[in-house]
DNA sequence: GTGTTTGCAAAGTGTTTGCAATTTA
DNA sequence: TAAATTGCAAACACTTTGCAAACAC
């Protein structure tokens, strides 16, 4: 089952489905060619609920599993399935980037010392009134990161 | 007038000074040798009240106020003045670094399409009752971007 | 003087790209 | 078969580092 949101870009419902029909069914109703490494990558990073990935990590996660997929593939593919909708890009370290496979609205936490990143639901924070935007802009997107520290 | 927060860091108050002075003493009390480099960089920095900085920007203003500083040193310098909290980094984009003069709790306002940066006064921003952190973490700072495009 | 800081150029990191070979439709 | 995609290695941009020369105290 596929739907399209309202840009027209692909989402990722339907956990239930087996993960390589899942997967094949995201690749294709995103518009991308249904290639092995597309699907492989699409199979790890949707079919256990939400994730945050680095290029490397996915990378890695993708050799171990007995998938050969270039590093440069996986950059490529990661972009891709951001432009279409399936990724979402969290800013929160300046020399990693991280992906997020859940691309609805919503904040996280980020504790720097070991690079954990987890979602916080969009109803946890309340932003109350919005400030006056600057002139001639509007809002694209609103990221809330508590940043964390381990305490002891 | 030199003022210690609460962390025991150098904190920038006084604009009235003048540049070179207060320049001179923000680096001192800092517990940073006040170099020809350093002092020009800060005086770069902090006389024109709130600022945001990439590494490039600010060396290549340095070099055409005639000021010979490599851009190593300013990277160096950047992460000095980070360290003992006369600047503070702002994560927004994924390829570059910020550094703002405004090191009190405040948020941000970013416009991708040209890399502008403006801050936003706390106070603008109320994030009502706290999300319940993970076990055994406690807040280090909360950042709140607002990510705006250019209408039309 | 002595320890700190600088500049340079070289090395590193994460990421992107050009292009031939491969794969999908 | 035509167009899209991949992988490799080289190129990239930004940032850090090693070490000798310069500088602050």
């Amino acid at each position: 089952m596929k739907i399209m949101n309202v840009r027209g870009t692909a989402q990722n419902d339907d956990r239930s489905e087996r993960p390589f029909e899942r997967a094949l069914h995201m690749v294709r109703s995103a518009g991308l060619r249904p290639t092995r490494q597309r699907l492989a990558l699409a199979k790890l990073l949707f079919e256990d609920g939400d994730r945050h990935v680095t290029a490397e990590q996915l990378h890695e996660e993708a050799t171990g599993a007995g998938v050969a997929v270039s590093l440069a593939t996986v950059y490529n593919t990661l972009h891709q399935f951001t432009e279409v909708g399936l990724l979402r890009q969290v800013v929160v370290d300046p020399v990693r980037s991280y992906f997020d496979t859940n691309t609805n609205e919503h904040h996280h936490y980020y504790v720097e010392s070991d690079g954990s990143l987890e979602d916080i639901a969009p109803q946890r924070v309340d932003l109350g009134t919005l400030p006056p935007l600057p002139e001639g802009t509007e809002i694209e997107r609103i990221d809330v990161i508590f940043r964390l520290r381990r305490r002891d």
